[in-house]
DNA sequence: TATGAATGAGTGTTCATTCAT
DNA sequence: CATGAATGAACACTCATTCAT
């Protein structure tokens, strides 16, 4: 623990003393999350992400044994860090609508906290569309964990009477479209994120859009209604 | 479904005795929309295009001088074949809700009609955010069509009055995400596609969700409340 | 003969009514001599030397079986011309160092003529040294004919008394490596290319490098001292 | 002359136990050097430096990043090597028509040792001129070696009175004549080169051309006589 | 005569992966 | 734990050549 290897100012380690091997996985997986999400799987290179994690293309294999398990683990690192936080986010709330303002409150605080997050996630998603064996390689758990949660939101807005049971499969279908139109289209800048939150929101409650010649529709309930 | 020896209309290929070059790169840049919007640019070999299209790779360069040149071709393609269909949907409706369920409804059909259309485009906006000169090779047309159609379509929903000046961002970051949500998340399955649709225009008239303890709004206005 | 096809601006001829098959393959011997010369046997393709001819690739193959075959001519021409010139400068002349002198100043008038033949013998001996299949090209009449012209020059220069008979090998070396050397080395520039022509002559004459301490030796014979 | 299992040393390779590295990187500069030699810088493929090296085309892309930079490296080995003996052999020699013989001399005992030397050297100046590129991989040291160096030695044989000042552009241009066409024409034959050599320096010292009707002429100054 | 379309072998180069050390 | 050396299959692209028209 006294020996820590300083890596900020790039300096490329030699061969230390008491290398941390957690540590150095875990650099792995966070310069690979970086550089999958922002040029895939196919374009990303071991070799890059060695010297990116400052290590040899070989190095890289003590921990990994294929290029593949790197992506995988990643994946995996990500979707857990995701979804504690929607899970965390709407515990406790009442309502659907607060629900959703919350988790999508959340979506754009984990963008600004780490936008690699969400990009390499959208980014994931592309690639197993891509690529028979990355889909393979994360199957075990992706599409599963997005699903069951929003669908166990889709549930809630239906006990609460918000949702009219009749509609489950066009709500679901809505929420694969937005979140993904989040992460593909907007999370790489923040100021377009918010306005995108805020735009779903407005729709949500009716604040965006009103008939010609018609007022603005009354807030849904008036002590909750949003200052935007 | 490899077309090495029979052209779609079954015409044999291979020495033809009188080739039609006009056809022959048609047939190039069909495979390689295809191809593209199913793996992506860099995974896309010339080798399988070439294939797919009945030639070898060294005949690809007849027709293209390189790789690049072929997914500028498709995306040329792809982008005027949308948008003229975009700007004839909406043609003539008089207010911005008919316009949008208009462009929506026509994105249906087109996905309908030839799903890699819409995936191309998709992939080809992932692949232009992953390499630069990818980029720089659609840039003379891409961002412009698609970013300067919607605004449109906020400027007209501002001159109706449906829409606020205020909310033009706001709108204009929605557009991007549910645009884009819809062709990276359901282009790929019809009835996702048509749910995400009906979805979209239930919220922004109002009929996908209420406060709880309310009844559902009536409709913003009797005569043109929609059947789906 | 009336309808002469204009090439003189660059652009490409269509299908020419009357087109003189001597003149095109003439017109490919020409630009095929200055693209040999210039970029070597390998790098000259098919496809530039057809471009600056006016053609396609096909049509090459009307006029020669292979590019090789265009090589070939292209010695033929050029060797026909510089030793007919050669043959010509020496003619009548009575002494070695004249006809010497002779040759060198044709060598160099050719040299300025047209830059093109010396620098493609040049590039042709290159070539044949490089690959065998070149050098068997023209090995049916090459290093004969240079070799031969030079032996007569020096069984001359013997005849007069002006070469010791046991000198014939080494002047035989020099020959070669002077001639080489004018070609590779100076023929690109005019000045250098006069320069070394002078510099061969005053070594010949003595006028070049006295021994230190020494005046400079008095000139071969009064009556024919060079001016330069 | 395969060396694919073999090194020069007859050590095993293939998978080496214990591989050097160095021995390795040398080995293919060694095979370069004569590939590129006989064959030119394009026609010398990577797979057959490989070959030659006992090793893969991809191995070579571990020592040299392209093939261009194979090519520089050669060339500085022998630019180095050549000039460090040409500097050795004038060092200490008092007049310039010593220096001169023993630079000639020096220059031929090179061509025995290793005739792909100066070969090499012959065929980089033909291939800079015929590629842009490859003359840029080598501007940086390569004709201001040569120049300088007889540019050097002009200016010795000016200093010790043996050459005219007003001569310096004819000497310039003689000598890049001569030395280029040693390396030409005759280094690939010892007997030629050996005849060229001493033809060089029996004109120098007027023992190779007299004039018609007249006896030799003395040796410049006879305690320097040359035996050869 | 000449074109236009195509082939197939070749090129330099990159990459995931292996493994002795 | 990590390196350094190597493999072999892939890739984009070029080229001499062919041949029906």
């Amino acid at each position: 623990m006294s020996t820590i290897n300083l890596m900020a100012d790039g300096q490329r380690i030699g061969r230390p003393l008491a290398a941390d091997s957690a540590r150095t996985r875990q650099r792995i997986l966070d310069v690979a999350r970086q550089l999958f999400a922002a040029r895939g799987y196919e374009s990303t290179s071991n070799r890059i992400i060695a010297e990116e994690a400052g290590l040899t293309t070989g190095a890289i294999y003590y921990y990994f044994d294929k290029k593949l398990d790197i992506f995988a683990a990643v994946h995996d690192d990500a979707q857990r860090t995701v979804y504690e936080r929607f899970d965390a986010a709407v515990e406790g709330l009442d309502t659907f609508v607060d629900r959703l303002r919350a988790v999508l409150e959340c979506a754009h605080d984990l963008n600004n906290e780490d936008p690699s997050l969400a990009q390499f996630l959208g980014s994931c998603r592309v690639d197993a569309a891509r690529d028979a064996t990355v889909a393979a390689a994360i199957a075990n758990n992706r599409p599963g964990r997005h699903r069951s949660f929003f669908n166990d939101l889709i549930s809630f807005g239906i006990s609460t009477g918000e949702i009219d049971e009749s509609q489950r499969d066009i709500h679901s279908a809505l929420f694969r479209t937005i979140t993904t139109g989040l992460v593909d289209a907007v999370s790489g800048d923040r100021a377009h994120h918010r306005n995108a939150v805020d735009g779903i929101m407005g729709l949500v409650e009716g604040r965006l859009v009103r008939a010609p010649g018609r007022a603005w529709p009354q807030p849904a309930s008036p002590q909750e209604q949003p200052a935007g």
